[in-house]
DNA sequence: GAAGCGGTTCCACATAGTGGAACTCCTCTA
DNA sequence: TAGAGGAGTTCCACTATGTGGAACCGCTTC
């Protein structure tokens, strides 16, 4: 739902930008107009001034708007800019190394997941995504270990604004029988999942605890089923707890969040 | 230099972004108040306002802000709009698996280069960088082989508003030893590096042409300067251009640039 | 050749945003 | 322990920014 604050400018950027998605990238003038509800004349003076800014880009043969490449650039500063992710990365690619799978790097951000470090295993077969992805918290070993660790009045906001969405073949989709797997996840310390996002994909992840003693971020492993076997998801789950505890001492928790 | 649109608060939110570097990933409100010539309460209301939509946060403990990671979601949908990283994923992972080095795209923007996607090889010993970093465009093989194919006036720009600083042994600083070097890359159709950026380091990249015979994109492999011999540099080149010419096909360029 | 639609520009008018002052809160020093 | 100083926060009379309908241009289609 969109929020309003005291600088309007500010939020007509973001219902520009929010605009933008991975099912639509590219907008004609009259088409966000609609989308919008602004008029033309208001809404061209808008995008010509993200376009000099390269926040906007226009192509010239087809007249469509696109995201410019100016978010890449504060996108990686954005990523950057707690030290976790450089704190992050050796250990996940010391992870990838001994279990040949993909590792991820989540945080918790407005009732949604989001990915900002991955390393991925050069398997053929492999978990692949990109770095600034979104995905829903109820479903997937990472998102599900977030969502375990947060406070309650958040965990029911989220059922009730982004709901529990079927997105695979075991997706978690009764509030009642997600709450007890939160629990089981808080009182066993990490978080698996089958097929709960991706058809033939599975993972393990755990949480990374901060200097006050919250979450900051997930690291998880994933890769196909046809990889799966429960002695790895063990080993799977011992290596992420090691990598996880590293990590949060590296950022300055006491204990490394092992009390 | 700061641009100036017809929309105020959209020149000063990227003034406000902008402040954001790696070299200072954090500002207190009085340093940035400072930084921009901004007064306090005017200054204080606009970055409430961006921490409400997640672009910028406030860590509580030490009152300091930082981007946030809306920028990295909109920064993912940035380099996803066009395609063009999409498509050359797969073909860079190839290329990483043949060379056994990291392979970059990288794009020009706004007299600089910007990394849109890149894969890494496992070797410990590595070239590695992340996508959204920005590097001049004068040094480097990925830099030179977009700034060969940039208009003479835009070479001009740069060349005047950015200059040739010296970023390693090898950076040409010369403008003229510079542009016969531009030449020599577009006669031979590659760019090769060594230490121009970074000591160590050595890389090949070649353009990649889009629809309307421009180049869209560069290509480029690099690595330690330890794992170098001509053979491969040359080995390396053939495999840059089979590449490019790849991807250009596949994002609709007549001939995939060959002529 | 004309109609229709998408994109672009202009300017009288309306709304958004300003920033100094006063306030609160926290830290440091005497 | 109390006071000073500085950072952050809030308010509102005032100023600057941005609006959006109309008219225009250009292109495509019938």
């Amino acid at each position: 739902m969109a929020k309003v604050t005291s600088v309007k400018t500010v939020d007509r950027l973001v219902a520009v930008l929010d605009s933008f998605s991975s099912e639509k990238p590219a907008w004609s003038l009259t088409e966000l107009s609609q989308q919008l509800g602004l008029p033309k004349s208001t809404l061209h003076r808008f995008l010509t001034a993200l376009e000099t800014h390269s926040i906007l880009r226009c192509d010239p043969r087809d007249k469509r708007w696109r995201l410019g490449y100016r978010l890449l650039i504060w996108g990686n500063l954005a990523a950057e800019s707690s030290g976790l992710r450089h704190i992050a990365r050796p250990i996940m690619e010391e992870l990838v190394a001994t279990t040949r799978e993909t590792a991820i790097l989540t945080v918790y951000h407005q009732q949604e997941v989001v990915c900002i470090e991955k390393v991925e295993t050069n398997h053929p077969v492999r978990m692949t995504l990109q770095v600034g992805t979104r995905r829903f918290p109820h479903a997937g070993a990472s998102s599900k270990v977030l969502m375990a660790y947060l406070p309650e009045e958040e965990v029911q906001a989220i059922i009730r604004e982004k709901g529990l969405p079927r997105l695979c073949v075991n997706t978690i989709t009764d509030p009642r029988r997600l709450r007890e797997e939160l629990a089981r996840i808080r009182e066993q310390g990490y978080a698996e999942s089958h097929e709960e996002t991706d058809l033939g994909a599975w993972g393990v992840a755990t949480p990374i605890f901060g200097p006050d003693g919250g979450v900051v971020a997930a690291i998880g492993v994933a890769g196909p089923r046809s990889r799966y076997t429960e002695q790895r998801a063990q080993e799977f789950v011992a290596l992420c707890r090691q990598a996880a505890h590293r990590i949060s001492v590296l950022i300055g928790a006491k204990q490394g969040g092992l009390e």
